[in-house]
RNA sequence: GGGAGCUUAGCUCAGCUGGUUCAGAGCAUCUGCCUUACAAGCAGAGGGUCACUGGUUCGAACCCAGUAGCUCCCA
């Protein structure tokens, strides 16, 4: 059969995968063998597949293919987060659409609306990743709001909250007013922004101008945010600030309301920033809440749920808080009350998932209490600084630390319907219980009260972070909540590896550990893969706004999905940002089309029985494959150890140089029969099996092409199947085949290069060597690979030739035609200048004595290699 | 403002506990080749005072201090 010049992914890759599933290769069941567990972070449900995933689970898949070559019960469980915030954004655009607002229907409907589209659109990103090749043990996919896992979330708030370590409180919290709901600290995104600095004049009252000197009018304060000035109820300034220590304890007129407020004085207050003054108003920032507190103010909210001035303000109601500032700049401008503008450069919190800019907020809200729940757990600290838990690279242990220990209480209500509601009870006086369901809320809230009835009863209508779910997913995806049979909890917990972004360190990893230590007692995983950010060139992330990224689907089918992958690999050292340059995925598809071409070259090679070949070439084929046998070895030892350090980059780059340099370039080359040759049957027999060695040690980067093709070898029929083959394992290094020849080789191929020879030109050679033999059993490939007529060692120096060095040995070639004599001398001399200069610094090293009395023995046996080296050469070159 | 990290060939990065046959890889570049597996290829080659300045040391890309630039995290 003719094979295509080129390698056709897409004729392949959906069998195999489909291959695959009907034969159950990814599916995982507890059986005695050694676990090895990954649990996906689970995508969005309303996502799709962006680069970012791709690398993500690319990278899982590699980990997991070879464990489970390695023998392991490989379990890659996936499945997908809800996203509460992202999905009802979505699900509300979408009823927007259909012109249903969200206010107009019922709970349950908008529910009813959300699993729809759950329903429609959520298992799209799953179907992507199989495209991808990702061999996860579909049949285990999990969904964070499914039955089982929302009543994990419900189990675990209700342990903590009679544990103590949740509770409902009253504080400053972070509100997103496109969201309408609260977030975590996590959630708000700070950026910087080019803002302006407002100084405004707050007039004295009467009695204060009586009591001061008259020609003073007034406070001057400089705010950012002067829309917010109607909730102000006191100007604030340092007690040691001889400008307005006089006026402590004074009053002044708050502008467009005319409230009275105290001058009053705490040493937060930077005299160095503005004026000096700090207008307050605590229900709008974090500080000045603080300062409310402490002395006893009130706070007044000046802001309605969408960001709109309230009610509560008196004046510019209902105006946007961005208007508003506009506006009231303008009118305390016509005033005269504002003194000037200031263009300053400050950071400002915007919501992750909206984008929004965040208010501050008194609200009650949810808390974890996370100082208490870290002094209850402390080895989620602990054990990943001492390496219980692994972070690759460990850099991150740094941050992860530093979060750690100062970190603050959890806000995990949010004012959302999409999501796990918050299994709390309320009657109308106000009494709370927390409960698994309406009818255990009843019986408790009948000890308080014995004639309550299930009607006045009402549920909290908040739902929780979503990070709530998410945090206990390595847990929950094995029912390790669950009562009863925990047989699959037990075999595939703790996880072995998690593979994520480093954005998401706090959000979900912090938070695993710590669920991990806190309802199982053990760690959750032992390996964290942090992987870069997928940029584009310019380092920019990819982004739909921006329209900077590729359509992943459409780089599958255009080079690939082991193009793909090796793309995406190659370039992305753990931690390390990847840039994305279509010209490496390029690269992955060449790497591909090697070794198809690798396949089609012996595919259409006759053989014959060994009788038929010569004794010399059944030496060399024999050499070849001892030699091609020692690389393998020392690659795949490298491969391991690259493993052992999650470096899979270097992992991959290893076995592409295996493939293409010494198994193509040098193996195969050297085994290669004159054209129309036959080869022998053993050799033929050898290099498939070299081949398909190969072929397992690259089938976890590669698995489509190294399964086609392992099959291709057997004709269709192997023995196993590759994805459950073994893995070739390292070990010590059994061959050891001296190869100076192929230094020879190169040498002379530079030589006709530089001369501009013809490769079908043949030459004699001279080899001047005291290791003769090593080039003696590599003569039948010399002559092949340099085309080498003959081969004489340890000659004189022919009248007309070309001289070289290879390696520690001189080689002549002699030549009919006139040879630049002064070129190949002066070659020679520069040559033996700087060996001269290398001598001499070896030699001034072992003759100090410091270096002597301080080195040690072997680099100092090394020095006098190099001495001895060094001298040979040049004895070789005449230098003398 | 606080913390962490980075700065090595044109690009992306390796360089473990300091020892110049370690200054390396891939890509890109250049030269010569359509040599019947592969031009998505073959054979070669040229690129770097390891950010800068000092210091420690017999010896520094590697350790220390300072300077400059960049990135990330936190407030």
């Amino acid at each position: 059969m003719e094979l295509d010049k080129h390698y056709n992914p897409a004729a392949v890759e959906d069998k195999w995968y489909q291959y695959w599933m009907d034969k159950g290769f990814f599916d995982s069941v507890p059986d005695e063998r050694e676990p090895f567990t990954i649990v996906i972070p689970p995508p969005n449900v309303t996502g799709v597949l962006h680069m970012g995933h791709m690398l993500n689970n690319t990278i899982q898949d590699v980990l997991i293919r070879k464990a489970r070559m390695e023998g392991k019960n490989a379990c890659w469980v996936p499945g997908t987060d809800h996203a509460s915030i992202a999905t009802e954004a979505k699900v509300v655009k979408m009823l927007a659409e259909k012109g249903i607002k969200k206010n107009d229907i019922s709970r349950d409907e908008f529910l009813g609306h959300a699993w729809d589209w759950t329903n429609k659109y959520g298992g799209i990103i799953l179907e992507q990743l199989k495209k991808l090749g990702a061999s996860c043990d579909w049949k285990r996919t999990r969904f964070t709001m499914e039955e089982e896992l929302s009543n994990a979330v419900t189990s675990v708030f209700i342990k903590m909250y009679r544990d103590g370590l949740i509770y409902r409180g009253t504080k400053m919290v972070n509100w997103d007013p496109a969201g309408k709901t609260t977030l975590s600290d996590e959630e708000v995104i700070f950026k910087e922004n080019n803002g302006q600095l407002f100084y405004i004049v707050y007039p004295f009252t009467q009695d204060t101008i009586d009591a001061c000197h008259p020609s003073e009018k007034g406070l001057m304060v400089a705010t950012t945010r002067p829309e917010t000035l109607m909730g102000d109820v006191a100007i604030c300034v340092h007690p040691e600030d001889e400008r307005y220590k006089h006026l402590i304890g004074k009053t002044v007129i708050v502008p467009m309301v005319n409230r009275v407020v105290p001058i009053i004085a705490d040493d937060y207050i930077d005299m160095e920033f503005g004026t000096g003054c700090l207008k307050v108003t605590p229900a709008h920032d974090e500080n000045d809440y603080r300062i409310g507190e402490k002395h006893k103010l009130e706070a007044i909210d000046v802001l309605t749920d969408e960001g709109k001035i309230h009610e509560r303000a008196g004046v510019y109601v209902g105006l946007d808080r961005f208007a508003c500032r506009k506006q009231i700049v303008k009118d305390l401008d016509e005033q005269g009350l504002l003194n000037k503008t200031e263009q300053i450069k400050n950071t400002i919190g915007h919501s992750e998932r909206t984008d929004a800019v965040i208010e501050k907020k008194i609200s009650t809200q949810w808390f974890v209490n996370m100082q208490e729940f870290m002094k209850r757990y402390p080895e989620a600290l602990s054990d990943v600084m001492n390496d219980e838990i692994q972070f690759h690279p460990s850099k991150f242990k740094n941050t992860y630390k530093h979060w750690l220990e100062n970190i603050k209480d959890w806000n995990i209500s949010r004012q959302l319907w999409w999501g796990h509601r918050i299994p709390a009870w309320y009657d109308k006086d106000g009494h709370m219980v927390v409960a698994e369901n309406e009818a255990e809320a009843l019986m408790q809230m009948q000890s308080l009260r014995a004639d309550i009835t299930l009607d006045e009863l009402k549920q909290d209508v908040d739902v929780l972070d979503t990070w709530f779910s998410s945090w206990l997913w390595p847990i929950s995806v094995f029912d390790g909540f669950k009562e009863g049979d925990k047989k699959d909890f037990n075999y595939y917990y703790p996880t072995n590896d998690l593979v994520t972004g480093p954005d998401i360190i706090f959000f979900w990893v912090a938070r695993m550990v710590m669920s991990g230590y806190a309802f199982t007692g053990k760690k959750p995983f032992s390996n964290v893969y942090f992987t870069g950010i997928v940029r584009d060139k310019q380092r920019r992330k990819m982004s739909k706004s921006l329209g900077n990224s590729p359509e992943p689907l459409d780089l599958i089918a255009q080079y690939g999905a082991d193009g793909t992958r090796m793309g995406l690999l190659l370039s992305a050292p753990a931690g390390n940002d990847i840039l994305y340059d279509e010209s490496q995925i390029e690269q992955g598809r060449n790497f591909c089309n090697k070794i198809w071409n690798a396949y089609r070259l012996i595919s259409g090679l006759t053989t014959c029985p060994d009788a038929q070949v010569s004794e010399s070439i059944k030496a060399s084929d024999k050499l070849a494959s001892d030699w091609f046998e020692m690389r393998f070895q020392l690659s795949v030892n490298a491969i391991h150890n690259d493993f052992k350090e999650y470096k899979l980059s270097d992992a991959l780059m290893s076995a592409y140089k295996l493939v293409w340099d010494d198994f193509c370039s040098w193996y195969l080359e050297m085994v290669k029969p004159v054209f129309g040759e036959p080869m022998s049957e053993t050799t033929m027999q050898t290099v498939k099996n070299k081949f398909e060695k190969v072929l397992a040690l690259i089938h976890p980067f590669m698995p489509f092409i190294s399964e086609e093709l392992h099959h291709a070898l057997h004709e269709g029929k192997p023995e196993k199947a590759l994805i459950v083959s073994e893995y070739p394992k390292a070990k010590e290094i059994s061959v050891d085949i001296k190869d100076n020849a192929l230094v020879l080789i190169s040498e002379i191929r530079n030589i006709r290069n530089n001369k501009g020879l013809s490769p079908k030109l043949g030459f004699d050679l001279i080899v001047n060597t005291s290791e003769v033999d090593a080039y003696k059993t590599w003569e039948g490939i010399i002559s092949k690979l340099a085309n080498i007529t003959s081969i004489n060692y340890n000659a004189a120096k022919p009248e007309n030739c070309i001289s070289a060095l290879a390696g520690k040995d001189e080689l002549f070639i002699p030549f009919e035609e006139e040879i630049d004599e002064a070129a190949e001398q002066k070659k020679v001399e520069e040559e033996i200048a700087y060996l001269k200069g290398f001598l001499k610094s070896v030699d001034a090293k072992l003759s100090n004595e410091k270096f002597v009395a301080n080195a040690k023995p072997e680099v100092i046996e090394k020095e006098h290699q190099k001495k001895a080296d060094a001298e040979e050469k040049i004895k070789k070159l005449g230098g003398a």
